[in-house]
RNA sequence: GGGACCGUGGGGUAGUUUGGUAUCCUACCAGCUUGGGGUGUUGGUAACUUGAGUUCAAAUCUCAACGGUCCCA
């Protein structure tokens, strides 16, 4: 397969189509579809998602696709920064809609007339809400599977609060969820704070999970927005308060996406293929018999197997003929099973298994009596070697400057003193191609900036997806 | 938003310059063989993106649509 460092975009189109995650030959540009390997894994970031949103009292919800153009219309910029990536449903057979309906781009117009309704007093608040379902946009520029695309496998959060500070607390949680989110996914990430000009439209101030990718794009993996009463003025979400008069609710929302699953695939796998973090793996342990004339393997396998669905894990054997033990291991190493147990002869005559973790370069010998201590221990050592790798890679594609001429020899993401005035952003982004992700919330230190000299903080500049 | 290149069995390709018989690898199906790191072998299925044009004749030339890849804003 081609090389993940030199050439990362055709490696990330072959490791996608060859592992069965997506297939990309469906007649729309920027719509693919999920192939059952490649929906499992994101049905499992999903669960990850709402394990750790259902346990704040966060409520599953699912609102409907189309929003009609009464909804959009409101005059106020949020609209405007969607309008010209809006599907619209003019007719309904041969008829013409009177009522033209859009497809939801984000569903802050489908949900928000809804809120007006749901929210009366303080007692209803903080509202807590999320759904996971598809958004649509008309994405003109070349799409890229996972990355851009123009159905989204979209999560979004949605809170409404009785004042700003109970929704700034809220921005605080987005970030403890979000650490946590991560963790599972083993994905290192800047926060930082999008410029004026970049942020969500209609939102006060956005933040920004970014990371890097082996070829030096950075990837946007997740956003957090405060709302302020931006959008419950529009929208009329007001609350009574219990000395009688009425307020507009403050708002937050957390938006997450299957970019998700391309920043796994792109950061964790290698030349031999995918590399699966164990907590959203398809198959966490895959067995391979190795036929033999003598002892019967397969019997010996499949216990195993057997075994280990009992104690929770997803666990598969692979029984196909004609297939050799060889061909097997490149397959699911290939497919980025991060835990593979081999059976032959030697293991059904000594009561063992080998047992081959992706990451690790040699292979183990477990006893069977062990196995249950074992699997979980060395697939949470596949975990702790993918955070170790990814936040290493991460580092060597992170360069801090004084001199802006510095930018050229950077491989990855730049972190230079930046004022924050657009005009220094501008020069940065014409002179050497770099976009403006905005100041980093990780780094705290005061300096100059490398274009003006006035006083800054640190910001980061990227070539982006 | 601008530009370049590309579209041939499921995937990857040769053939296009100079119009006429479509190549190879892989995958797939049936069999035999093999099995501790991508088995070997025999046979088989299977393709010129779509539409219009030029021509006796178009994968090949022209135009358009759709799709893909890359570069620049």
């Amino acid at each position: 397969m081609e090389n993940k460092k030199e050439n990362f975009n055709e490696w990330y189109n072959e490791i996608v189509e060859i592992s069965g995650l997506s297939d990309k030959r469906y007649p729309i540009k920027g719509m693919n579809v999920w192939l059952p390997y490649g929906l499992k894994a994101m049905q499992n970031i999903d669960g990850a998602i709402r394990k750790s949103v259902d346990s704040r009292e966060f409520q599953e919800v699912s609102f409907p696709v189309l929003i009609t153009r009464d909804q959009l219309s409101v005059e106020f910029e949020h609209v405007k920064g969607f309008e010209n990536e809006v599907y619209w449903v003019t007719r309904g057979g041969m008829d013409q809609l009177d009522v033209e309906m859009a497809l939801r781009p984000t569903s802050e117009a489908a949900m928000y007339g809804m809120f007006s309704l749901w929210v009366r007093s303080h007692a209803d608040l903080p509202l807590r809400t999320y759904q996971i379902v598809n958004v649509y946009r008309y994405e003109t520029k070349h799409t890229r599977t996972f990355i851009r695309i123009r159905e989204i496998h979209f999560f979004e959060a949605h809170t409404a609060h009785d004042s700003y500070e109970d929704s700034e607390r809220q921005m605080d949680q987005y970030l403890e969820i979000w650490k946590e989110i991560s963790s599972e996914l083993c994905l290192p990430y800047l926060v930082n704070e999008r410029p004026e000009w970049d942020k969500f439209p209609g939102a006060m101030y956005t933040l920004a999970f970014d990371t890097v990718v082996p070829g030096g794009r950075s990837l946007q993996i997740g956003t957090i927005h405060e709302y302020g009463t931006n959008f419950s003025r529009n929208y009329d979400i007001k609350y009574l308060k219990d000395d009688g008069t009425h307020e507009y609710a403050s708002q937050t929302t957390f938006g997450l996406s299957e970019r998700l699953l391309a920043a796994v695939i792109s950061l964790h796998g290698d030349d031999q293929g995918l590399i699966f973090p164990p907590g959203i793996a398809p198959v966490q342990v895959v067995v391979v018999p190795i036929p033999s004339k003598r002892v019967d393997t397969a019997i010996y396998a499949s216990s195993i197997v057997r075994n280990l669905q009992e104690a929770g894990f997803r666990a598969r054997i692979d029984q196909r003929e004609n297939y050799t033990p060889g061909f097997k291991y490149n397959e699911w190493e290939m497919k980025g099973v991060p835990l593979r147990l081999e059976v032959g002869e030697k293991e059904v005559d000594d009561n063992f298994v080998t047992a081959a973790p992706r990451t690790a370069k040699k292979k183990t010998r477990i006893p069977l009596s062990g196995i249950d201590a074992m699997v979980p221990q060395l697939l949470a050592e596949v975990k702790l070697e993918l955070t170790k790798r990814a936040a290493d890679q991460f580092t060597g594609l992170q360069n801090r400057i004084r001199k802006v001429e510095d930018i050229k020899k950077a491989n990855g993401i730049v972190l230079a003193g930046w004022c924050g005035k657009k005009n220094c952003a501008e020069k940065i982004e014409e002179t050497y191609e770099f976009g403006t992700l905005g100041f980093s919330r990780n780094h705290k230190e005061t300096t100059k900036c490398v274009i003006c000299n006035d006083d800054g903080r640190i910001g980061v500049f990227s070539k982006s997806y």
